[in-house]
Parts: C-alpha cells; sequence; structure tokens
RNA sequence: AGCGGGGUAGAGCAGUCAGGUAGCUCGCCAGGCUCAUAACCUGGAGGUCAUUGGUUCAAAUCCAAUCCCCGCUACCA
C-alpha cells in the first residue's frame, strides 16, 4: 500500500463531565478516539488528540454544596481520577488532556464570546426564571418539581413530565419546589419559589440555520447515521436562538461588566477546548488543524451529544471565524447496557470503569467494547459474555496463535526461521495477510471499528488453521527445512497482525514486538515506527522470548462481578 | 406524543440500500490433533428471519398496517 500524503488529522473526544466517575458507558463512546488516534499515527499522519474534563456547571456545584466542599475540590477529584483512568489504566493516547478550569482554555473562550458578541451573534435577553431563597440561587427547569398541570402526576420535573411526557414550562407547574432528587433536604420544606427576573447572553443560532443545514447535507454522509438524521431534523424545525450564560458562580465569567453573577455555560465553552487544547499543545502551529481545509476532523462521544457537536459548536465556529475546520466525521456512539438495563450513576447501577481496571487488564476492556461497541445500536454488557469473548476469542484465538507459534519456534528453532518456498496455502495466507491493513484502515476511518477488529480476528483464525494443516511440530523431524518455511510464514503473519491489532489493544502489540527482539510500537507520538501501518512485514524471524499475552477470566470471578451488581 | 434505532438458532450479531438455496461469533453435541493458556482443527444439532396482508415466478430483503423493545426531544454534560 503507497504511503498516502500525511495529513493533518484532529481526533476530538468529548469532555467528560467532572461530577461522577465514569462507568463502562462511557468508555465506549470514548474508545473510538484512541483507535482513530493511534491508527493515523502508525500512517504517518500529523495528529492532534485533543480532551479534557468538563469541570464547570450547577451539577458540580449543586454536588460541592451536599458534601461541603468547594466546586474546585470536587472537579480536581474527578479530573484526576478520569487521568488516571482513562489515560494509565486504558492507555488512552492524548496529545493534550485538560480540564475547563486551566487558564488558556478561559482566555479563549472569553476571546471566542467577545468576537460573537462585537459581531452581533450574542445579544442579550431578560425572562423570568425561578428562584429558592434558601438555597439563595436560581433554579434551571431540570432542578425543579411540581405537579403536571396537564396530567396531575405529582413528580414532574421543571422541563418535561416523566408520566405524561409533555414538555413543559416550569412556571407553569402547581406547588413547584426544589427537586428533592438533586437538593435532598437542603431546601425549606414548603418553601415558596419566587419568580425573578434575570438577564442572560443569547446565541444567535437562528442566523446559522443555512450554514448548519448546509453542513450535514454535505459532510452527514460521512456521520453515523443517528446524528446526521436527528440534525437534519432538528435544522428543519428551525434553529432557535439559545441562552449561553447562567445564573451561577461556578463557570468562567463573562468578559463584559455587569454580569458578576452570571456565568458562561458549559455546553457554550465545554466544546471550544477541543481549539484551546489544540492551542496549548501545538503553539503556532494551530492553523494546520483548525484554519486549514486540508485538515481532517472527527468529533467522537455519545448520542446524547449530537446536537452539541454537529449544531452549537458549528454555529459558534462559523460565527467567530469563517475560516475555522467544520466536523468531518462524527461518530456517535448508541449506549451500552448493562445486563439488559440502562446504566444508572444515581442508583448506583453501574460498572465504574476504574473500578473495572482493578480486576481486569484494560486491554480486556479495550477489546470487549470494540468487538461489543454501541455503534449503530444500542448493545449489552453482560458479564458472562464479557468472559466467554475474551477467554474465547481474544486468547483461545488470537493469543493462542501468538503463543503457540512464538513459544514453539523459541524452543525447537532458536536459530530463526526465515521464508523459503510456499505452498498454496501459505501463498493465501500471506495475501489475507497484506490485505489486512488497508481493509482494517477503511473501516476504521469509516468507524467501523467492530468490523475492523473483526477482520483482524478472521486473519488469526486463518492462522490457526494453516498452522493445524501444516503441523510443523511433526514435520520438523521429517523436513526440517519446509516446517521452519511454514513456521516463517506465520510468524510473518503474525507480525502483520501485531501493528494491525495497534490501535485496539496497543500494549499486546508492543508485548508482541517484543518477542521479535528489538523494534517496538510505542503509543508515543514520536513512536519510532510512525508509518509502520501498511508495510510489508519481514520474512526472517528470530524470537527472543515469549509469554502468554493474557491471563484467562475465571467463572468465579465473573460470577463474583454479577452478584456484587445485583446487591444494588 | 413526535423523531431516530431495533425485533433473524440458547446468547450476541451480520445479511435488508441493488429480491433468488438463511450466515458469523460464543455456547451445546461428536470426532481429530497434541506445538499451545482443557487450547487449536473438522463435522453436527438448533431458526415458520416480531405479526398480518399485499407486489412478484421468487420476499429476512420491496409496499401497507399492527404489536413489542431501546434511545433522544436542545436552560440534565
Amino acid at each position: 500500500m503507497p504511503a498516502s500524503t500525511p495529513q493533518h488529522i484532529l481526533i476530538a473526544q468529548a469532555w467528560p463531565y467532572a461530577n461522577g466517575s465514569l462507568h463502562l458507558g462511557h468508555i465506549t463512546a470514548f474508545l473510538g478516539a484512541d483507535i482513530l488516534a493511534r491508527y493515523h499515527r502508525l500512517k504517518g499522519d500529523s495528529v492532534l488528540f485533543v480532551s479534557g474534563s468538563d469541570c464547570y456547571g450547577t451539577p458540580i456545584a449543586v454536588e460541592a454544596a451536599a458534601q461541603q466542599v468547594s466546586p474546585a475540590t470536587i472537579a480536581e477529584k474527578y479530573h484526576q481520577e478520569f487521568r488516571k483512568t482513562l489515560i494509565n489504566d486504558l492507555s488512552f493516547s492524548y496529545d493534550h488532556y485538560g480540564a475547563t478550569t486551566d487558564v488558556p482554555h478561559r482566555e479563549f473562550v472569553q476571546d471566542i464570546f467577545l468576537s460573537l458578541h462585537k459581531k452581533g451573534h450574542l445579544y442579550t435577553k431578560k425572562d423570568t426564571v425561578l428562584f429558592s431563597p434558601s438555597l439563595n440561587q436560581f433554579l434551571p427547569d431540570r432542578f425543579v418539581e411540581g405537579e403536571c398541570p396537564h396530567c396531575g402526576f405529582a413528580s414532574a420535573r421543571g422541563d418535561q413530565c416523566d408520566e405524561c411526557g409533555r414538555l413543559l414550562d416550569a412556571r407553569s407547574l402547581k406547588n413547584p419546589h426544589a427537586n428533592p432528587k438533586i437538593f435532598g433536604d437542603r431546601a425549606k420544606q414548603g418553601e415558596r419559589l419566587e419568580e425573578r427576573e434575570s438577564e442572560h447572553f443569547y446565541l444567535r443560532l437562528s442566523a446559522f440555520q443555512d450554514e448548519i443545514g448546509q453542513l450535514v447535507e454535505e459532510r452527514g454522509g460521512a456521520w453515523r447515521q443517528q446524528a446526521a438524521q436527528f440534525t437534519k431534523r432538528f435544522v428543519e424545525n428551525g434553529l432557535q436562538d439559545r441562552p449561553v450564560t447562567r445564573d451561577t458562580d461556578w463557570g468562567i465569567p463573562i468578559p463584559i461588566d455587569g454580569y458578576d453573577g452570571k456565568r458562561i455555560y458549559v455546553w457554550f465553552e465545554a466544546v471550544l477546548g477541543y481549539l484551546s487544547a489544540a492551542k496549548v499543545r501545538a503553539g503556532a502551529d494551530w492553523d494546520r488543524w483548525w484554519r486549514s481545509d486540508k485538515a481532517k476532523h472527527y468529533y467522537v462521544h455519545g448520542k446524547d451529544n449530537i446536537l452539541f457537536h454537529t449544531v452549537i459548536l458549528p454555529a459558534i465556529l462559523v460565527g467567530s471565524d469563517k475560516d475555522l475546520h467544520l466536523p468531518d466525521a462524527v461518530f456517535s456512539s448508541e449506549y451500552l447496557l448493562l445486563e439488559g438495563r440502562q446504566f444508572s450513576t444515581s442508583r448506583n447501577y453501574a460498572v465504574w470503569a476504574h473500578e473495572f481496571c482493578r480486576s481486569f487488564d484494560g486491554e480486556l476492556l479495550r477489546y470487549f467494547l470494540t468487538v461489543q461497541g454501541p455503534e449503530t445500536s444500542d448493545t449489552n454488557f453482560q458479564w458472562s459474555s464479557f468472559g466467554e469473548l475474551v477467554n474465547g476469542e481474544l486468547i483461545g484465538t488470537f493469543g493462542n496463535l501468538v503463543h503457540r507459534i512464538c513459544s514453539f519456534v523459541e524452543k525447537h528453532v532458536p536459530e530463526g526461521v526465515t521464508v523459503d518456498a510456499m505452498s498454496e496455502s501459505a501463498e493465501q495466507l500471506c495475501t489475507a495477510a497484506r490485505q489486512l491493513h488497508k481493509t482494517v484502515g477503511e473501516h476504521i476511518e469509516s468507524g467501523q471499528f467492530r468490523k475492523a477488529l473483526r477482520s483482524i480476528i478472521e486473519v488469526a483464525e486463518a492462522g490457526n488453521r494453516f498452522a493445524q494443516q501444516t503441523e510443523p511440530w511433526k514435520r520438523i523431524q521429517e523436513d526440517r527445512e519446509r516446517a521452519t518455511s511454514d513456521l516463517a510464514v506465520l510468524l510473518h503473519v503474525i507480525h502483520t497482525l501485531s501493528i494491525a491489532v495497534q490501535p485496539f489493544l496497543p500494549k499486546t502489540s508492543k508485548t508482541i514486538q517484543s518477542f521479535f527482539g528489538g523494534e517496538t510500537v510505542s503509543s508515543d507520538q514520536d513512536s519510532p515506527t510512525k508509518g509502520a501501518w501498511g508495510k510489508e512485514s519481514p520474512t526472517t524471524f528470530k524470537i527472543r522470548s515469549t509469554a502468554p499475552l493474557f491471563q484467562k477470566i475465571e467463572e468465579a470471578v465473573v460470577e463474583k462481578q454479577k452478584e456484587a451488581l445485583s446487591g444494588e
């Protein structure tokens, strides 16, 4: 495969919200971003993979009040936890992982805010909002609970009634009060909420109707279906202006005098992290990624984030500087269910990523969440199938091929092996291996990670079949030359596999490379094997060392995890 | 309620756009092999493709209606 022209690639992974630990659902939504980043680096492209922790906003302030600590303490605690889980446990290879509390981010956001204001894309409007005197804070819709004016349901939320499904205006609720699910008993019982006037900045989304419509029309084909459909429908209904400031003191200050008690809304500023983080990392080269139409941008997140990335962010980009690069590929994942039910943070019905990684190697999770990823529809995480797939496929098929061949060569042909005359079946196997990088690359670039990993496993299966047919462990007695050539063919295939699997299982890839001695595929940005993707693997090998790649998962361990779950 | 996705062997899924003997992985059963982490290889059992009606020589696939599951609906990140 000829090396294509190196491209400037931006991978924009959604910023996890720092008010609680990450569960497997978050990881499955983010994982594709790291696969893309690693793949493009191996291909030789200039990659900028950015994300960070989303640290501001009312939910964090509320959580802080409940624990009687500062919002900054909560945000910092989860920010550090996210870093450890994503980078250390799960090998995410960020070029920059920041936080919305970083000073460069704040300054960047304020600049954009001023620029939009100057161009008339932001305007102020007064509105009445419910206010709790005892909590001394405004209550946005979701924070209010009351009786539904349509069906009489007592615990309707301020934005929508869960019983009859109607959308509501919080001020229409009968007996409105602070939502006890959020505030517990901290709000005064039977308190009467006040309607107070508050002035806010609105983003003139309606002005970008045509630009956004054109964006989804032109590029929606490269987005996940749900993202494109949902955005199209939304644009067809007509874009409405929306407020981008909030009544809170936990957020980025508005860079205009006279708005002391108000802050910039998290969804306005968090998405700008893709720009500010890129700037921190790339410095003067920032334009190559952000102000070049030759760059390519991938957005990776869960489906609840779609509109913020396909409508609001593009509107901000177009409005503040028309040369800024707009989204190319949008990979919004569906949801991961847990034993058939939705993850629930509040009911503690979840498998937490950091706890998971205390019991299992992160590589196993990366494998499972890729083959079982919710790419086109919701999928299920079941402990039993996790154990079965890891033991049966990852270890049984892939790990076993590597281990059986490498250890055999190490033991019986310590001087090394070279590909000699190839039989027809050996030719077939090598052809399949030669095709692999191209196939896998196409699948990765189109966001079909399951298919990509599936094609890798298929080649490993073919390798096992070839070993079974040629039986080098028998043939080595009667026809040593032929047997060692067959073994070299197998090592050639394993070498190809070790590169192909790097975006998915980086540590495993590195381990296999170490069996061959010397050459390693590192996850670092300045990897010495940058550009290794698609290169023909060698045909001469000497095995320096071997060890099983993975440890099997005991059935008892799976059972124990399952029990821990039902005890919610 | 609106919108989007889905309903195919015990489980998880592909196939549906371009109609033509129903496929993959795991599990199960039998055999083989023994280099390998009871692994790997071969063969087998198991499905009225949610339901009903229509188009067609032919429908999992196209059309219509119905039922069920999941998600989203923007001041919850």
